[in-house]
DNA sequence: ATGTTC
């Protein structure tokens, strides 16, 4: 428990941490009452302290409803820098780099799918390799690869993956810029080199979803969703290559520190200014890893379209499969931001959290523009996820950002713990969800109750204003890791 | 998250 830290309540839905030691700002922290029993059983909220310290923070420390215990900074946490005086840390993206999610909507319904589900979810689990350590079929070449890390999903697209009009539906059109070839190890890109295309573990998966309720049905339309439609939801990463990436320069950021003398709370906030060699080089490598998740992403949708057209023997006009939007929960970006009444640019961290940028916002994809940019808050695997929509209390109140999840309850040993003699397969096929996967510990360490209820996350950020709920999807085919 | 403890 962390008695020490004092919550003052703003109001129902967000609380604040004083500024108090060598903090540079306040926490604060988007919650209800009772959340706050659990968010306290970790040391999640010590991090938002910790991340409070960075130098060049900006207005707060930000946590999520989702927020929980991770490498530094909290997951489920946000923090934006000066980029003159500021610092980048790898500790405040996350070790999978650009992890995130995309929903591909296509024409079909429930009861079209129903009867070939199980053959569909086989299909996926064959062409989607999953679990830890898992190789595809792309082999990447080091001329594949100095293209790939420049373009991203462009890249794919290029390769034959997918078409140009899903690129207009990504944030950043799929292509981050500013990678570099030489700021990358050797190890990174042999980690990389078979993973393209795959899926990975963890809370990783691709799901088979219905659009179960519209809760706004102007924004439901315009994102192309509509009640009782199948969807895809594709949650994966940069694998290997981003891991590599983070391990790398969390060594080298150490280092800096002692250099240039700068004392933190926790070591685990590895950083290095923004302006330094140190801080340029990773943002070089990063972006090159945001890039291989985007085409990772993008190779991924284009798997599941193509076993929708074999299981259905229909084409492209007939399924639909339009990308809805991808989003990123674990990235930095260079952004402009209001602080102190004028705009200026920082770095804005976003580990395990979600850009929520409203209509109308120059970065708002043009097909999104006038309508705000779809936020997806997947949620457990028997349940729920969430469609949401950015806000303008977003950008006022959190640089633009809402959660990104469920957020854990269960600790991976405790929930494998409770579940060991649970078989999660059948229970979850008795509600009609079938479910492949290629370990049982990660399905346990999965499992539903080992997750907040998504909905009561999302009626923080909802409530909050800081997203606003569009559709809720349910699950009835999973495939895992 | 992760060649699941370089």
């Amino acid at each position: 428990m962390n008695e020490s830290i004092n919550l003052v309540k703003i109001h129902d839905y967000l609380w604040e941490i004083p500024k108090k030691g060598g903090m540079r700002v306040p926490g604060r922290v988007y919650a209800t009452e009772s959340m706050l029993k659990d968010i306290q059983k970790d040391k999640a909220l010590e991090q938002v302290v910790n991340v409070a310290h960075l130098p060049g923070i900006q207005k707060y420390s930000i946590a999520m409803p989702d927020i929980h215990w991770g490498y530094g900074f909290p997951i489920g946490g946000v923090a934006a820098m000066d980029v003159e005086e500021g610092v980048i840390s790898p500790g405040g993206v996350g070790y999978d780099i650009n992890c995130g999610v995309r929903l591909m909507s296509t024409n079909l319904i429930e009861e079209e799918v129903r009867p070939k589900l199980r053959e569909l979810v086989s299909e996926l689990f064959y062409r989607v390799p999953s679990g830890v350590g898992s190789s595809g079929k792309i082999k990447l070449s080091k001329n594949d690869y100095k293209d790939l890390i420049k373009k991203g999903a462009k890249w794919a697209v290029e390769q034959g993956w997918g078409e140009a009009q899903d690129l207009e539906r990504i944030e950043d059109y799929g292509t981050f810029p500013g990678a570099n070839y030489d700021t990358i190890s050797q190890k990174a890109f042999e980690r990389g080199s078979d993973e393209l295309g795959t899926l990975g573990s963890g809370n990783h998966f691709l799901e088979v979803d219905i659009v179960d309720e519209i809760k706004d049905l102007q924004v439901a339309d315009d994102f192309g969703l509509f009640k009782d439609q199948v969807c895809v939801m594709i949650h994966c990463g940069s694998r290997g290559f981003g891991h590599q990436i983070c391990t790398d320069y969390i060594d080298r950021m150490l280092s800096y520190m002692r250099r240039e003398e700068i004392n933190l709370p926790d070591k685990q906030l590895a950083c290095a200014h923004i302006k330094s060699k140190e801080g340029r080089d990773y943002l070089s490598a990063f972006a090159a890893a945001v890039n291989y998740a985007w085409a990772n992403r993008q190779i991924i949708m284009s798997f599941a379209r193509e076993s929708f057209y074999r299981i259905f023997k229909i084409g492209p006009r007939d399924l639909g499969g339009h990308l809805v939007y991808d989003i990123s929960h674990n990235i930095a970006k260079f952004e402009e931001h209001k602080v102190n009444g004028e705009m200026k640019k920082v770095c804005v961290h976003r580990k395990g959290a979600t850009r929520a940028f409203p209509k109308g916002h120059p970065l708002v994809p043009e097909i999104y523009r006038n309508v705000g940019q779809p936020v997806f808050i997947p949620g457990d695997m028997g349940r729920a996820s969430f469609v949401l929509v950015g806000t303008e209390a977003a950008l006022d109140e959190t640089f633009g950002t809402s959660c990104h999840g469920a957020g854990r309850m269960l600790s991976r040993n405790e929930a494998v713990r409770r579940g060991k003699n649970r078989d999660l397969f059948s229970e979850l096929e008795r509600r009609g969800i079938i479910l492949i996967a290629r370990g049982k510990r990660t399905v346990l360490e999965e499992m539903p109750e080992a997750y907040k209820y998504v909905e009561d996350v999302c009626d923080v950020v909802h409530n909050a204003q800081i997203a606003k709920k569009v559709a809720r999807l349910r699950p009835i085919g999973v495939v895992k890791g």
